[in-house]
DNA sequence: AAACAGGCCAACCGCAAAAGC
DNA sequence: AGCTTTTGCGGTTGGCCTGTT
């Protein structure tokens, strides 16, 4: 069988994912649920392949992810449940609500299995098995407090993703100052509509997320011509290779309309 | 101050299983 | 029933960061 292309042969990005990335996921996500990840990204108008979108909600975008530093008791519960299930991963993953396979396997490969090779080395290993038995917590202990150093631990990344996956926040955006919910907005999204998100002097289109925390997810977007003299904007402005995809994303996202958008 | 080494972790790859047709 | 597509999983990699020399 041949081998499927690879994602930069077909035109799609690797690497890191930008906050505007992450964005356009999330909210699209939120809006319409992930019922197929091979065909979300082109939907969302995401250049990433439907792997890759999946991984980066899994692991990192989901709302329900426990962010920081692992507890003494999660450690202590992964060493145990690694000792019973061995590298099943996913399965350790679901006895620790919050925390990813991802996760779990990078801790262990980078923490633990030291610490363990370190104490079966200084001690008998029956004593050290007994210790982690009697360590190991149960699953409902496992929501006790973080410590403040874990919980301080948030990349700006997540502090945008939050802002826009908060429950009282939801599906909303400011146009002009005004706040709009984006299931009442889009589907009667006209010409008008971004005539009301132009700039003073027609110069860029202003989009605002409240209650976001920096000025990423704040974005203003300038509005540029293409080589035939069409005008429009990019939804990521401020990323290195651009991506051209803010009206295919709001458009299908809102709309399901699939008129010709202008190539740049 | 610069070079190097090691730790860390997000993301990728390839394979297998499951689901769909 | 068999083939194709999609999803999930575990192993691995690459690049950034920090500490050490």
């Amino acid at each position: 069988m041949v081998r499927a292309p690879c994602c930069e042969k077909m035109g799609l990005k690797k690497g890191p994912w930008t906050p505007e990335e992450d964005q356009i996921l999330v909210f699209f996500i939120r809006k319409y649920g992930h019922g197929n990840w091979r065909a979300l990204p082109k939907q969302a108008g995401l250049l990433r392949c439907g792997k890759s979108c999946r991984l980066r909600w899994i692991n990192y975008l989901r709302p329900d992810i426990k962010r920081g530093n692992f507890t003494r008791e999660e450690e202590e519960a992964i060493i145990k449940l690694h000792e019973m299930l061995g590298n099943r991963w996913s399965a350790i993953a679901a006895r620790l609500p919050g925390r990813t396979d991802n996760e779990i396997k990078n801790v262990w490969h980078t923490h633990l299995k030291k610490r363990l090779k370190d104490q079966t080395s200084t001690s008998s290993p029956a004593s050290s098995a007994s210790n982690v038995a009697s360590q190991s917590a149960e699953p409902e202990n496992m929501n006790s407090p973080q410590p403040s150093s874990s919980s301080s631990d948030v990349s700006s990344v997540t502090e945008v993703t939050a802002a826009l996956t908060d429950d009282n926040h939801q599906d909303m955006i400011t146009i002009k100052g005004e706040n709009m919910e984006l299931s009442e907005t889009f589907p009667e999204i006209d010409d008008s509509f971004w005539c009301e998100a132009l700039s003073a002097d027609n110069s860029s289109i202003q989009l605002e997320f409240p209650e976001a925390t920096n000025d990423q997810a704040q974005p203003q977007f300038p509005i540029t011509e293409n080589d035939s003299g069409e005008l429009g904007f990019t939804f990521c402005p401020n990323m290195d290779d651009g991506m051209e995809f803010w009206y295919d994303l709001f458009i299908r996202a809102g709309y399901g309309d699939t008129r010709e958008l202008p190539e740049f």
